[in-house]
DNA sequence: TTATCCGAGGGGTGTTTCCCCCTTTTTAAC
DNA sequence: GTTAAAAAGGGGGAAACACCCCTCGGATAA
């Protein structure tokens, strides 16, 4: 008996590219796939469609694969989940290991990692390449101090500071003072060792806070 | 006889993965796979190795696939390229086609459409899809005074600009005087519309002249 | 020869940045 | 339960910076 394989994956030819290659592992075959995570919950309700696996891409448009392998680990515990990504940023392996995946693979690897990679989530229950493990390890000590933490209404303020506003018109549309913005840019220019908006500006972009 | 195929993807699942689809095509074979755009212009001077057609990835890292392209059509104008990417956007798509491909397929797609576009490249030189050739039509007419041309100095003013630098800094930097920085700004300003700095690091970053 | 572009500058206004200062409310500690 | 201390909102004023005019010479090109 083989094990069944689901892939989440926005990219069609990509997806049924990689069924390809699974359904060519003498272990594996493929359940079905689906172009995004909403996609897979709906499938999920009919008790048939339960693969052991599910091969999971991280950057899609409806559901996230976080999103999505938390709300599976919810109702389905038992599935187990390997994500796939060309991101190597860390924060979002994190979270996806975080949310419940069992192994985080690279798109940049070979077919025969693939193969070795579902045998062990599925006979051992995980599978890390060494940078993903050094990942996690280095995770476990984080430099100190390095995570600033901003309000809520901090963030609001940056999202707005990165348009052409002055700072009085992001007062009013804040409904607040322009003083009291002023006191916002300068907290946050401390808490992030910046000099002026432009760097405040390039900070947003870098971490996501903003998205042109 | 089947037409020989290569593919050029510096994803290395995805690459071997289409590979699996393309030899379960009936008119198709893979004659080999290229991480990136000088592995395959390496290959390419054993005349054995020579293809019908090229599955060209547009971003990768070592040598992109419009440079790839180029060089290629120089030495085989006879090989067929067909474009393959995530990207939508209308320059790169425009570059490709500039650049000698013969059609533009996105990652987002049926495999059949894949062996039909294969098909339709070797049988009748050129595909298309509706998205692709309606970007051609509007490319033909663009709309008046669409594309503002920026001066190499003016490039590189834009880049210091999207740092914490003070104008005054920049213009040491670029060994000009303050008051002809200001000038660079404010014609930048004019032409691109903008209000102030913030909006010109805005316009730069969705423009890929700073890249955060 | 007349444009046009480029670098440079004068001067004025408004904005941003950076110091001080204050009250009120919420949270935590003793 | 009082006290201490953050956190949230607001303010004055000065200096630096950004923005916006308009000018002017020299090189370059039509």
């Amino acid at each position: 008996m083989k094990y069944s394989v689901v892939i989440v994956e926005d990219h069609i030819l990509l997806s049924q590219a990689l069924a390809g290659l699974v359904n060519g592992f003498s272990k594996f075959k493929i359940l079905y796939l689906c172009k995004n995570g909403r996609e897979l919950l709906t499938r999920l309700k009919d008790p048939k469609n339960i693969p052991d696996i599910v091969l999971m891409d991280i950057n899609m448009p409806i559901m996230n694969g976080i999103e999505t392998t938390i709300a599976l680990k919810e109702e389905h515990p038992q599935v187990n989940v390997l994500a796939l990504s060309v991101e190597e940023d860390e924060k979002t392996i994190l979270k996806m290991l975080r949310a419940g995946a069992k192994g985080y693979l690279l798109k940049d690897t070979e077919k025969s990692i693939l193969e070795n990679a579902l045998v062990e989530v599925q006979e051992t229950g995980f599978y890390h390449t060494k940078d993903v493990t050094n990942l996690l390890l280095g995770s476990l000590n984080p430099k100190k101090e390095n995570k600033v933490v901003l309000k809520e209404r901090e963030m609001e303020f940056i999202k707005h500071a990165c348009t052409e506003k002055t700072y009085k018109e992001i007062a009013s549309d804040m409904c607040l003072s322009p003083k009291t913005i002023e006191g916002y840019r300068d907290s946050i220019f401390e808490k992030l060792h910046l000099k002026n908006r432009t760097g405040l500006v390039i900070y947003a972009i870098k971490n996501k806070i903003f998205i042109p």
